[in-house]
DNA sequence: CCTACCGATCGGTAGG
DNA sequence: CCTACCGATCGGTAGG
């Protein structure tokens, strides 16, 4: 068996790398640059106007091609959906494990664990520039099983690290709902933001992870 | 200045009126019965699909008509959307305040009126055949900034009994959180399990908000 | 990646 | 409320 191609998840745009022939797959191509142009624009178009609503027409001129060039680069715009989940959420995996790897030096607590794992979520759902997870979360009714069931695997794969945190909590008593139920509202309560939080208005991330925390676990402000 | 005219709320569908001419107002008419079945049709399809993702054409079908008599009834599909929203939003503060009176009864505590509240807003989000309030969290994009400025009225009218609920947990130390940005992430955390629930698995409603209630102000389940 | 284009679908309307 | 229809838009493709 060979060992499994290794996926480097783009935290950030990869920079062109123009060696050799573009790769293709069953339904994308890689030449990196103008592929990423399209997710970007796309993202950005899918979460202002939704799927649907968005043409890609529009999306060939945000990233300056014509109407019919995005398809030299995905074979459906339903591809191109599908990448910008996936990018998404391959990025917020890594930049999750990041994140909580620096606060977890030494011997943190459950509570501050919890803090990190919210106040990182409300960077990829509310943070400039961020429009890859809203997109996932509120458009995931146009894509295909198939994609859904690839997607539903790195949606747990970004849970994973939020459970163990969840069941200490409950074991010390700070967390009285069941554990299962609890990730499902307190990720509720989390991903709804994006349809309320206004930038430029009072409320800053650290105030919004300061709520979340005193609701969910009664950590005074 | 004349009486406003007084819009009873349908927590019911109507029955037929047939005395008298239909009404007209700027965008619609009102002959009961026919509207009535493609308002209700429009709500199924708007949440299944989404708004852009169904014709005209398919909500036609589902009340029994030819594509173009939707538009005898309706001056547009963004008219009909905003019907059912306006249902979902009149029928749900009626029988939200039908339901606070009956447990509004002697000296109940702050906690039990939260725990009706939640009760009852997963009810309408979750119970059977209730996809107005989905389609009108859903597909908010879809309507116009006036349409946005009457719906957003609606609900601050559904969202006004919580919060003295909500001021008087908090002065009673069972809720630590900020009570606006509480009533914020309340809400999401209970309008996101449109997303996630399925009424065939295992979870309740009972359930769902004995966790809910758990979670919010740690109230043992 | 562009040019030129196709077939399909869609919201909406006239006229009855 | 139906019939017949229109103009516009859209996803996608061939051929270079």
């Amino acid at each position: 068996m060979e060992a499994p191609a290794v996926r480097t998840a783009p935290v950030a745009p990869a920079a062109k790398r123009p060696r050799g022939r573009p790769r293709k797959t069953v339904d994308e191509r890689d030449d990196g640059n103008r592929r990423q142009a399209l997710i970007v624009g796309a993202a950005k178009l899918f979460r202002r106007k939704g799927f649907d609503a968005t043409s890609t027409r529009d999306i060939a001129a945000a990233a300056g091609m014509q109407s019919g060039s995005p398809f030299y680069h995905f074979k459906s715009k339903q591809a191109l959906l599908f990448a910008v989940m996936e990018e998404g959420m391959r990025s917020a995996i890594a930049h999750q494990q990041v994140t909580l790897q620096k606060a977890q030096t030494q011997g943190t607590s459950s509570a501050e664990l919890l803090r990190t794992l919210v106040r990182h979520h409300f960077d990829i759902l509310l943070g400039p520039g961020s429009d890859f997870i809203p997109v996932m979360l509120y458009e995931a009714r146009s894509i295909t099983p198939k994609q859904r069931t690839v997607l539903a695997e790195l949606q747990s794969e970004y849970e994973a690290p939020w459970v163990p945190v969840l069941e200490a909590l409950r074991a010390e008593g700070r967390l009285q709902a069941d554990v299962k139920l609890a990730r499902l509202l307190i990720f509720g309560a989390l991903n709804w933001s994006a349809q309320w939080y206004d930038r430029r208005k009072g409320a800053t991330l650290e105030g919004l992870t300061a709520a979340a925390m005193a609701l969910f676990i009664g950590e005074a402000s």
